[in-house]
RNA sequence: UCCGGUGUGGCGCAACGGUAGCGCACUCGACUGUUAAUCGAGUUGUUAGAGGUUCGAAUCCUCUCACCGGAGCCA
């Protein structure tokens, strides 16, 4: 058996053992003194929401440096008794014997108070953030998140696939990509004018992924049902409350399914992730629809309780024309659905999840399927209410001819995609897949407003202090 | 990138073109079990930066920077 480090405040919190010892270690949130000769700490470790009362009485041998040191933001360690707490905040509390200082704190300059903080100021010290009690409940939901995806397709025979960080290919119409390089930007080797990439460390111009697909779309050609859940990167100046420059997206890929199955699985995905999140953070998910978005429990078993909506592109189009509102963009066939078109439709049409498909070929990336009717391709996207897209997939297109078509037509060039090709000249079949990203889902989930809040490091323009 | 808004003690905010103030935090004191403890006293400011208008600018004007919200791009 390992050692025992110390007992977890999740754990404490759980316990049935009156008088049992135990070793609480932590960081104090709030010290309430009683000049009676006693102080009151409150204990946070991270392991769940709660922080554990610390009863520390004038007996105490580091009594005097317990009043005078220990202030919010100090990490202890508490040695004591488990006793029935007399207050009426909590069930149990730690009569200590021995207060251990790791390190104190200076309280006129430990930024963090006991009141509550504007995100935009938290932001501006990420490292000392997690210590606040929504940055906690978010990185212990996200985790949970992170943890149920794998449940749900390892469940199901998925396997993990990592693709690559570092990648030449461009999965088309996904947006701008960091390039990597160990060139001398100062003194760039040139060949008639341009840079000479074959003098780079891989030969050729190189980036981060803006996704896994095709190289997910490679292994399903093999080994059936596939996800990866990986870092993703997009260089777009984009200055929003749902867009990061890095962030984690899941991508399954699957042999043999159409674009119903696809949907199908998106939309069990999400439900089973809703309702694991419910049932495994009760605690952070009430804190959630208490402080931050008072129907967000509401919402959520709405959602795992209904039938999502699935309509064509077309008929989409033709219930905005025929709406009655007056929008910024107007609406025709062919277009784009703007953030307003998706809100509409998902909050005051239908109340609940849509997912639009079959959306017209030129507006959507060259791999995608091409329907009978020429004209749209098997493509899909899942719209929450509020949030908008949160999953866009599709059937791939598996006949050699018709990519080789489609790609000539987006002006690509298939050579550098043999690879991609040969999936079709060799045992082609019919698969699809879809993309969701995961702060998404996690902004979602816990109702927080600016995706900036539920990652750790958020990497966006001009931004990559911590 | 575009449109709009904001920038004032550590944090959250107030102040008609006329002496920069409040709450919280912090420091000291009071209190025998506190829960955002409570009560009393006290400390804290180049009003984002540069220029301009004015007898006088936190306030009006110009530019720069930063942040927020919305849009575009998308996940």
């Amino acid at each position: 058996m390992p050692k025992k480090i110390r007992d977890k405040v999740k754990d404490l919190l759980n316990s049935k053992e009156e008088n049992a010892s135990v070793i609480v270690k932590g960081w104090v949130r709030t010290k309430r003194d009683s000049k009676g000769g006693f102080s009151f700490l409150e204990i946070n470790d991270g392991s769940c929401l709660a922080g554990f009362q610390v009863v520390a009485d004038h007996t105490l041998p580091s009594y005097q440096a317990v009043a005078s040191q220990l202030h919010t933001g100090s990490c202890v360690a508490v040695t004591g008794k488990l006793v029935a707490s007399q207050g009426k905040g909590q069930q149990w509390e730690v009569h200590s014997s021995e207060i251990e200082l790791y390190g104190s704190a200076d309280a006129e300059k430990y930024p963090l108070q006991k009141k509550r903080h504007s995100f935009e100021f938290l932001r501006e010290i990420a490292h000392l953030r997690p210590r606040t009690n929504t940055l906690g409940a978010v990185m212990r939901v996200r985790n949970r998140l992170s943890h149920s995806i794998h449940n749900f397709f390892q469940d199901r025979g998925f396997l993990y696939l990592n693709t690559p960080v570092i990648t030449a290919s461009d999965c088309e119409g996904a947006g701008e990509m960091f390039q990597v390089t160990t060139l001398d930007m100062d003194r760039l080797p040139l060949n008639n004018g341009k840079t000479d990439y074959s003098q780079d460390f891989f030969g050729k111009r190189t980036g981060l992924t803006v996704s896994g697909q095709l190289e997910g779309e490679i292994y399903a050609m093999a080994l059936s049902d596939v996800y990866t859940f990986g870092p993703t990167f997009r260089a777009e100046n984009s200055n929003t409350s749902r867009h990061l420059a890095e962030f984690w997206m899941v991508e399954p890929e699957m042999a043999f399914y159409d674009l119903d199955d696809d949907m199908d699985l998106a939309e069990q995905f999400l439900k089973f992730l809703m309702k694991d999140v419910m049932e495994n953070c009760q605690q952070d998910m009430e804190f959630f629809n208490q402080r931050i978005d008072k129907t967000i429990l509401q919402t959520l078993t709405d959602i795992v309780e209904c039938e999502f909506e699935r309509i064509h592109y077309s008929d989409a189009i033709h219930l905005l024309e025929k709406s009655g509102e007056s929008f910024v963009y107007s609406v025709e066939w062919g277009c784009n659905l703007q953030s307003e078109h998706e809100r509409y439709l998902s909050e005051k049409v239908f109340k609940k999840p849509v997912i639009i498909y079959n959306y017209p070929e030129e507006i959507k990336p060259f791999y995608m399927k091409l329907n009978e009717d020429k004209e749209t391709v098997r493509a899909m996207d899942v719209l929450l209410p509020k949030l908008g897209e949160i999953i866009g997939g599709s059937q791939r297109e598996d006949d050699l001819d018709k990519l080789t078509a489609r790609m000539k037509e987006k002006e690509m060039d298939p050579e550098e995609y043999w690879w991609y090709l040969d999936l079709r000249r060799y045992g082609s079949a019919p698969h699809s897949g879809f993309g969701l990203g995961f702060e998404r889902l996690v902004q979602f989930v816990t109702g927080m407003e600016n995706i900036r809040d539920v990652i750790p490091f958020p990497r966006t323009p001009k931004h990559a202090e911590f």
